[in-house]
RNA sequence: UCCCCGGUAGCUCAACUGGCAGAGCAGCCGGCUGUUAACCGGCGGGUUGGAGGUUCGAGUCCUCCCCGGGGAGCCA
């Protein structure tokens, strides 16, 4: 026999009747008496031990006295019982603390209000949806290497720091640089551009500042951002990139993380169905005319507020891309459509459901005179992006890229509605605690 | 920045038109051989967010401030 193996919980089907070694910290405890029930979890999962006086004298105390989140070894024999969650128990040998709190811990199983979860949530990521909400998140990211990995894209880098501004009007979060004005960026792309006519396909994952105040269910000040960028792709290729990007990521996450899936109660098979057909796709024209349909006012040349991307989420029950906005809401670096330099060639993906914008793509400016013209119209100066208009005299080619937002893409998933809970520490206006 | 709601025990909440501040959970003590947010009995626990005002009397009404939540705008 030797010793008993250390096993993860989520391991523990394969080592029925054998004693495996579970490490983790107590969740719960009930007690019946003579028969003591600890719920331990490990970041895998959680599992059920069973102890009764069969147990050393030692072990049988500690179940009863152990507080809540108590970390320990537990060493047990697994059996399969149907009377368990998640279909096995421990018959346990012995318990090991390892830490005993000294006082109670200060998140309870019953409900706690948002504000209070929110200023302990360094304990909160312990708890109950947390888990498996973060590893969802996981999974995503890791479909999202995937996807680009097997495509050939090639991962990089691009600058937190910068000097100026990628997009003239949304806010940033300004430091002191040695003496001179520095910012966070709110996006990589101008830089991702660059690197495209360097490598051909390119993408990186990383965070982006917005110092909005926005107060919504729907925005963080710091948030992740899977962008890409394709040089010679132009924008009908763009949009089925993205398309078979966001099949891929919610087929990949229904394969990986179907337990996960169902402790969020979040039916798999409406995600599926949601990716399934081809998404649907209008243009902004005729967007305008759905969201009117549904009641939510709107007119032409408004960029669609929250109502409305809910009532075109609505009208659709899959995403859908809506294309050629109004070039005078859209920013200054994507290309005019040849057949109306009115619009923009763009798009914007809308999750279902409610969860809003995910992604936003376009085809970018690529000859030296339409982006000086459009950096003109914007009322941009030239000096801070003459590097960018470099990329446009030598060896200029269409090039097309998008941005997806890593946390309403988990929140579309996981089926949670505010994106607080898709990141471990989320940064809102008025919370950089803990 | 604007609009709405809230702040009472460690947590979640109650307390009528102003009249002795209460319950569940958590904690502590005890009971229970299959519990599933276990259950049963007992005990302790409060500057009612802060400052000022009205009143015989304020958790409750008024003014200002602070904090939190929800939403809008803006965006991913």
């Amino acid at each position: 026999m030797g010793e008993p193996r250390q096993v993860y919980v989520e391991e523990l089907s394969q080592h029925v009747g054998q004693e495996v070694l579970i490490q983790g910290w107590l969740f719960n405890k009930r007690s019946s008496g003579k028969v003591r029930f600890v719920i331990v979890r490990d970041g895998t999962g959680w599992v059920q031990g069973v102890v009764t006086p069969a147990a050393d004298e030692e072990t049988f105390e500690l179940a009863e006295r152990l507080p809540q989140e108590s970390s320990l070894r537990l060493w047990g024999v697994v059996r399969a019982d149907a009377r368990a969650p998640g279909g096995f128990e421990l018959d346990v040998r012995r318990i090991q603390p390892i830490h005993i709190p000294k006082e109670p811990f200060p998140i309870g199983l019953k409900e706690h209000g948002v504000g209070f979860l929110m200023d302990h949530r360094h304990l909160w990521i312990r708890m109950g949806k947390q888990v498996p909400l973060l590893r969802i998140r996981d999974a995503v990211l890791w479909a999202i290497r995937d996807f680009f990995k097997r495509r050939g894209f090639v991962a990089t880098e691009t600058p937190i720091l910068v000097g100026t501004s990628v997009e003239g009007t949304t806010t940033l979060f300004p430091l002191d640089y040695f003496g001179r004005q520095a910012f966070l960026s709110q996006s990589g792309q101008l830089y991702l551009e660059a690197t495209c006519l360097a490598l051909g396909k390119v993408y990186w994952i990383g965070p982006v500042f917005r110092a909005e105040k926005s107060k919504t269910r729907r925005h963080l000040t710091e948030f992740w951002m899977a962008e890409a960028e394709v040089a010679f792709l132009e924008h009908e290729g763009n949009l089925t990139l993205q398309e078979e990007l966001v099949r891929h990521i919610v087929e990949a996450v229904v394969a990986e993380r179907a337990r996960e899936l169902a402790q969020l109660k979040r039916d798999p098979e409406v995600l599926l169905a949601q990716v399934r057909e081809p998404f649907a796709r209008v243009t902004y024209a005729e967007a305008v005319e759905i969201v009117n349909a549904h009641g939510v006012e709107m007119s032409y040349g408004d960029d669609f507020g929250a109502p409305a991307e809910d009532a075109l989420s609505a009208h659709f029950g899959r995403p859908v891309f809506v294309e050629r906005f109004p070039a005078k809401i859209k920013p200054f670096y994507m290309k005019r459509a040849p057949d109306d330099p009115q619009v923009a060639l763009c798009a914007d993906l809308i999750a279902p459901e409610g969860y809003g914008e995910i992604i936003g793509g376009s085809q970018r400016v690529d000859t030296e005179e339409e982006l000086l013209a459009q950096l003109e119209e914007y009322g941009l100066p030239r000096e801070p992006y003459e590097w960018y208009i470099d990329l446009r005299r030598w060896g200029s080619v269409p090039h097309s890229g998008f941005g997806l937002g890593v946390e309403r893409t988990v929140a579309w998933i996981a089926g949670t509605r505010h994106i607080r809970e898709t990141i471990p520490f989320p940064r809102l206006l008025d919370r950089l605690y803990p």
